[in-house]
DNA sequence: GTATAATAAAACTGAACAGTTGGTTTTTAT
DNA sequence: ATAAAAACCAACTGTTCAGTTTTATTATAC
């Protein structure tokens, strides 16, 4: 495949992502994705064969792209494990905020998409294990309560961003709408380390 | 409206939200849910005009059959508030179980179907001012932390039962399958009462 | 028992959509 | 300069789908 065709097949890719993760699956046209990505249809079915391939190949192409846990931020939990709450959470948060695309495509993947998820990317436990040391140790320094699973901890912490950015519509309408707010996040993040703190 | 097209209606209405919340706005057919409500499509046009119009009206309607929070629960809270983190935990679990079309009918509207968001039931503040008051007690009591807000305490718990159900599919995965067997959801609901819990 | 409301059956309309095809032009490697 | 690869253009196929219409049947109220 020469330049050319790579660079398209590129723009084909970054376009149905933002396209497939805007509508979902059932949503999105391919003539609408064309469009945008102003290349002609044909081209898409001579890259990714279907509809369905090409969803498939965003899908992981979105969850390859994105990086659970930035080295920053790692080398900054390593200096300072007694905020490590802090550290994962806001970059969490960060990390929604700069992979738009990453919760949406993951929402429709759970909820629209079976035969799309046979090919996810395998355990990620490899990100994680640096971050379970770290962890290991905020634990043995009481900085965080014991009895508590590395699982157990950075799901609830997952839970929380990922639950920030995807309801985001329904819960200002039924919780609070400042939650959405600069301060309602910082106030959110701060309570949740104390939350989760040895004391 | 006789008693025959109540019944119509409500059968229209019942087997809609399964198959919305199965599929989605785009990803349901009209034809397709005549033929699961085993009644003439041109019913469902009688009755709810259009798709949109008998899409919104299964949001609303599961919005406003979910209960949630319980009375049995609300009292258990009250006799016990130090196992009021696993109380609430255990509830949101089973809640989900109980209304399997919650969570998805959620996850759909925020995705998906911007303009059935304006009709939604307002604050449900009601439903909190009780659960408020034994968290309030329960933290004077020294059993949950200070300095935490009941917002964003109860934002918490419910991060984690919905994340818990909503994406099982991409987690199991990624993170843990075990995680999603009944001990597993034991474990969960255990160790975070343990993490938010005061020490 | 008769009028009225509720429903069925089924065919139809018009538009949208996934995917294809064939012919033409542009780009790139050599 | 030329051949191969890449991309365009645009019309077309076959299907699916939301919504409609017409005619006929069944249930219910009075």
């Amino acid at each position: 495949m020469q330049k050319r065709a790579i660079e398209t097949r590129e723009n084909i890719l970054k376009t149905a992502i933002g396209i497939f993760s805007g509508h979902g699956y059932h949503g999105a046209k391919v003539d609408q994705i064309a469009e945008a990505a102003a290349i002609n249809k044909q081209r898409i079915y001579a890259y990714f064969h279907s509809k369905a391939g090409l969803f498939e190949q965003c899908l992981s192409t979105v969850f390859e792209g994105v990086k659970l846990f930035d080295d920053n931020a790692m080398a900054a939990a390593r200096l300072e494990p007694s905020r490590l709450t802090e550290i994962i959470l806001r970059e969490y948060m960060a990390l929604h905020k700069k992979h738009p695309y990453f919760w949406r495509m993951l929402a429709w993947a759970n909820l629209e998409n079976d035969s799309s998820l046979k090919k996810l990317p395998g355990l990620r436990e490899k990100d994680y294990t640096s971050l379970k040391a770290v962890f290991g140790q905020a634990v043995e320094l009481g900085l965080l309560p014991g009895g508590v699973s590395f699982e157990t901890y950075i799901f609830t912490l997952m839970a929380v961003s990922y639950f920030y950015h995807s309801n985001r519509k329904t819960l200002s309408k039924t919780l609070s709408p400042e939650l959405f707010t600069g301060q309602g996040m910082e106030k959110l993040i701060a309570e949740c380390s104390v939350m989760i703190a040895a004391r």
